[in-house]
DNA sequence: TTGAAAGCGCTACCAT
DNA sequence: ATGGTAGCGCTTTCAA
């Protein structure tokens, strides 16, 4: 009763001891048909009797078979985008974002659509070194790109290739016909900061910018400056790129005679080290300063007084991004993925996302004296 | 002159046209040898001479050759590790963890070797079941677990695949044999805190606990409490589950008379938000109070005063996590993966992370009155 | 509507 | 040391 053990018979390789797991092979001779039925079959394409059709998806259904990724992008080209974030700073605020972002992005691919993996680069040259390998290696079918610096490496790289890429945060001009672009619609927010600040009587305004190195910071310090033009008010700035300069630079300012009476900047994270110096300054929030985050998040209704903030809706870029890939992927000629074609009933936002009006809590206030 | 265009002919598609990348058959024939050889001396095997191994070398760097994910994972199985995090929490600073982990586990990793690829999942049931679908479809080689919760949907689902897996944070026993573990070895740290405020002279002695529903802050909550126990103090622990819960529990606990001299949080930004909650009630730290934070961060040395803290070497845990994928790979008989091995000369560390000594800054000092 | 078969690019086995 | 070649699992013609 005992078979004579034959190593390499395929025949008596034992499925669940060897753990191979079940092939479109399998699921054909089991359903008694061929592989190529079973395989339009199970990419749902038509030319497929109803019956047979049934009865392959049950067969397959209880075999648990599953398609091998590797053997399905060896002709059809990889279902996965790659996003690389360029991660330098210790400090972890900004590094949450691409997570958010993903989070975001997932609600509108589905998971049989495409997936999207994070990776991490030291520098935008590491990011583009990659994202240039992983490329020609067809690993990847797209990449997402964020937090954009001025004369970044991965867009030059990107640039030189045929790649499908969404670029998150810069609207770059001229761009690649496989380029999609998600941009944070946040000029007018930013003016409209400028504009709530002076209503309230403020005439010294304070931006502490974000890095100089990156391209959204300083289009936002722009909308700032340009709303703050009509009121006659002259934008003072001061750099902010990490919490070491923006403490040594907000020290001094805040110390001096006609220091402002009410300071912007880039993110939460800063905005937070402002109360913190004015605090120790004596300066009272937002008695002798108010103080406005460019950025909201949790953090910013926690501290005391809590941040007036302009809105930063990552999840909502997070699914214009899922959508701006399925575009990319869906106007690439070749390597098709499926299902990246928005299906009927599905209406793909454009690519701008607006911000929404600016988030009032209790850290502005008129300037004393007013 | 010119041919008649014959669609199907191979010889006809024109690689720079049709960007068709070369494979090692275009290697093969350009260097005179065949497609065996020239797998040999891309993957660095013996038995090619030395001046055939120069030339292919030499020929496929010209044509810029580069492997075919797919077609090497159809063979080999899939050389990358994906860690899969649970990203459903709003408050940033914990999302952040894992990028400082991927970036300590790609030092000891190596480009070659293996990628580690990170995904986002709301829950550790949507998690489990990615990894699943991603393990049976040959995607990934193995999976690295983080913020491990108590009664894990992960840990069951890995546990019923014969999957290399890396848990970090937690000593899973009894494990399977495919799993390797990378803790942080942050008992004896939290003991010594207990110390350190025990003979400062605290008496009096509160932890605002993280979240009961993760394994890691509750056994440094028990840590703690047995350091003081030699002390005969008695810790008294508050919920600090998310910044709402912290802030709704440590309002009555400081306003009570017989308030706790000394606070300890198991992150960071609980003891942030200590130092604020403690400005509101007019509590001046460290005179009035003393706060230790469990987790040491950048934004630990940024407040006023800057946090005493316990380390937190996110990246020596993740060189760890780099180690133990490695060896994870290494044990599993099947689906081996190229380089998983520790060459010569390296010497692979332990899973037990050393956490260091307790980092004294400006929120600790003897209680008001000793 | 279904079946047979040719690859996709690479690895690995067996000859030579 | 090198060449020939059979697959890995799937998709996609082309015939029937």
């Amino acid at each position: 009763m005992v078979p004579t053990p034959r190593p390499n018979d395929p025949e008596l390789s034992d499925c669940s001891t060897h753990s191979r797991r079940p092939t479109i092979v399998d699921v054909a001779r089991a359903a008694g048909v061929s592989t190529a039925v079973v395989s339009y079959t199970l990419n749902g394409r038509r030319g497929v009797s109803a019956t047979t059709r049934e009865r392959v998806l049950r067969v397959a259904d209880e075999l648990g078979w599953r398609p091998a990724t590797a053997a399905r992008s060896l002709r059809s080209g990889p279902a996965a985008a790659a996003l690389v974030v360029v991660h330098d700073q210790p400090f972890g605020t900004r590094a949450a974002f691409p997570l958010d972002l993903v989070t975001g992005a997932l609600q509108t691919l589905g998971p049989d659509t495409l997936t999207l993996a994070v990776h991490v680069a030291g520098s935008p040259a590491h990011a583009a070194q990659l994202m240039d390998r992983w490329w020609t290696e067809r690993r990847y079918a797209a990449f997402v790109v964020t937090g954009v610096r001025v004369d970044d490496a991965r867009l030059a790289t990107l640039r030189s290739l045929p790649v499908p890429a969404v670029v998150v945060g810069v609207a770059v001009d001229p761009a690649p016909a496989t380029w999609q672009h998600v941009v944070l619609d946040d000029g007018d927010a930013f003016a409209q900061v400028g504009a709530f600040l002076a209503d309230l009587g403020h005439r010294r305004i304070a931006m502490v910018a974000g890095s100089e190195h990156l391209v959204a910071p300083v289009r936002r310090a722009a909308a700032l400056e340009s709303g703050l033009v009509r009121y006659g008010i002259e934008l003072r700035t001061v750099a902010g790129d990490g919490p070491e300069r923006a403490s040594a630079a907000l020290l001094p300012l805040l110390a001096a005679a006609d220091r402002p009476t009410a300071i912007v900047t880039d993110d939460d994270a800063t905005a937070g080290l402002v109360l913190d110096v004015a605090r120790r300054l004596g300066l009272g929030v937002p008695w002798d300063l108010s103080v406005v985050a460019g950025t909201d998040s949790p953090a910013c209704y926690l501290t005391t007084p809590s941040l007036t903030a302009v809105p930063y809706p990552v999840e909502e870029l997070g699914r214009a991004t899922g959508w701006a890939l399925r575009t990319a992927l869906g106007a690439a000629a070749s390597r098709r993925v499926m299902g990246a074609e928005p299906a009927e009933g599905e209406t793909p936002p454009s690519g701008i996302v607006p911000v929404g009006r600016l988030v009032v809590r209790g850290s502005t206030a008129p300037p004393a004296g007013s």
